[in-house]
DNA sequence: ATTCTTACA
DNA sequence: TGTAAGGA
């Protein structure tokens, strides 16, 4: 929120040279000829602007970077660069340790970030399905689980492939699920308790789609698959109602 | 002289 | 996490 960006060039700056001759990116540049700074412009900063950006001290800064809670930074000789991107992923970590976070926690979190990116790439995640993905960044996801994305809740989701990470954002995989587990834990239901429940209907589902696949396989054509899709959804909808009347209804 | 690292408190 | 000291 509390940004001062026009504070940047207004003060006089101890350092009289400002950028010495860096080819940054191109500014937005107007047909008048004339540059305006745009907002969330991708530029670089050096450690002390960083920090005073992100609202921390540089020793912080150097901290979370021992740490590992931030990419390292471009080195050009002595002189470290950050971006945008590191920006944001300070701004993140403020964000979790203001909800009660520990350092190592965010930590956990950072590498099954990158882990999960490296995963989520590598299997290609790529189906042909109804559910549409969701994006939103980490204090979006955070704001529907009441606080309950722990840093092992969030590895256990990008395990389960709920959630993938997709530059600074997060994109959940189906917005359907994304929506049915906020409204379990707003229930009262522990995100590691739905999560795990998530994890055993997924392999019941799977039984079930492979028993769909070998009756289809066997009776009918292959191009008819798409086709007699909906019926098997449709069965073990049918299946699950009776089968929850008899849970509900018989046990107290 | 400035920026960053190391080490100590 | 602040700060003093030293290397580049």
């Amino acid at each position: 929120m509390a940004e001062d960006e026009a504070s940047e060039g207004a003060r006089g700056d101890r350092t009289a040279k400002g950028r010495t001759g860096e080819g940054r990116k191109a500014e937005g540049r107007t047909t008048e000829g004339r540059t305006h700074p745009a907002p969330g412009q991708a530029r670089e900063y050096r450690v002390a602007e960083l920090a005073r950006k992100a609202g921390i001290t540089e020793r912080t800064l150097r901290f979370y970077r021992e740490r590992g809670l931030i990419p390292p930074p471009r080195r050009e000789g002595r002189i470290a660069w950050y971006d945008d991107h590191h920006l944001a992923r300070l701004r993140t970590i403020s964000a979790l340790l203001e909800r009660g976070h520990t350092l190592s926690g965010i930590a956990d979190l950072t590498s099954a970030f990158e882990s999960g990116r490296d995963a989520g790439e590598a299997l290609g995640l790529v189906e042909p399905t109804e559910e549409t993905p969701v994006r939103l960044t980490p204090e979006a996801l955070a704001d529907h689980f009441a606080g309950e994305v722990t840093p092992e809740n969030l590895a256990a989701a990008l395990e389960l492939g709920y959630v993938t990470v997709s530059g600074e954002e997060i994109v959940h995989i189906s917005r359907r699920l994304l929506e049915v587990s906020a409204s379990l834990v707003r229930e009262g239901v522990p995100l590691a308790d739905v999560l795990a429940a998530g994890r055993e209907v997924r392999e019941h589902a799977d039984a079930l789609a492979a028993l769909f696949a070998d009756v289809l396989r066997t009776h009918t054509a292959l191009k008819d698959a798409d086709r007699l899709r909906p019926l098997a959804k449709a069965v073990v909808d049918a299946e699950l109602s009776l089968a929850l009347d008899r849970r509900l209804t018989q046990e107290p």
